[in-house]
DNA sequence: CCAATAGTTCAACTATTATCGAACCATGAA
DNA sequence: TTCATGGTTCGATAATAGTTGAACTATTGG
């Protein structure tokens, strides 16, 4: 009777600004979280993540996010469902997001 | 007669966000910009550096920070002045660099 | 000109990250 | 219960990033 986690997400007051910011420098993972800024979202259903690139190498990059606090990643189903954790990272980090989300898409 | 740079500096329009995040996702560099907010400082007077360490570890944090846009490193007598990006990191990013900036201090 | 200071560059080394196949696990559907 | 789906975990390897000593460069002061 448990839909929710299992893997571990770090507390807010536990975020560290280093490690958020290294997990949102990689275009992929950015790409990802742009995507999830309008709303929560399937990881079989990101494209951010790309079908051809392999389950394993997905996986780490949903990791990376979650273990920095950028993302939930709980159980929904048999899919995996990713949000962005908005309030605890406006709340240790107030406007971050919001400047990274708002500013141009690179390398398009 | 040329007192200023000679090393590359990327142009405002060619900053990029990833480099950007990935340059201060260091804790030294961060701490570096951190205390560049005040105003420009000589690399030798940052404290943020360290004086244990060695000058080619200095020179090269000094260089990602320089590559990715966020300082200026220029020739000042026979040191070199470090000087935030403020303008063009704002153009680019706005308000990134003041989220960045005004969020707690890590791990003090 | 000579020495000292401040820093760059290079090359070698270490350490951290990323990628991906293979094996495994949980859920929902038939 | 069995199977397909969607994912995790592990282990190996590749790629990237950080650290440092040594040699070199540029500037100031004597």
């Amino acid at each position: 009777m448990n839909s929710a986690e299992k893997l571990p997400h770090p507390e807010r007051e536990d975020l560290e600004l280093t490690e958020v910011l290294q997990a949102l420098s990689d275009p992929t993972r950015l790409a990802l979280v742009r995507e999830l800024e309008a709303g929560p979202l399937d990881m079989v259903d990101c494209s951010a993540l790309g079908p051809d690139t392999p389950k394993s190498t997905r996986s780490h990059q949903v990791k990376v996010l979650r273990e920095a606090g950028v993302i939930i990643s709980e159980l929904h189903g048999r899919n995996r469902r990713l949000t962005l954790r908005r309030d605890d990272l406006n709340a240790r980090f107030p406007g971050l997001m919001a400047a990274i989300l708002s500013s141009a898409e690179e390398a398009g």
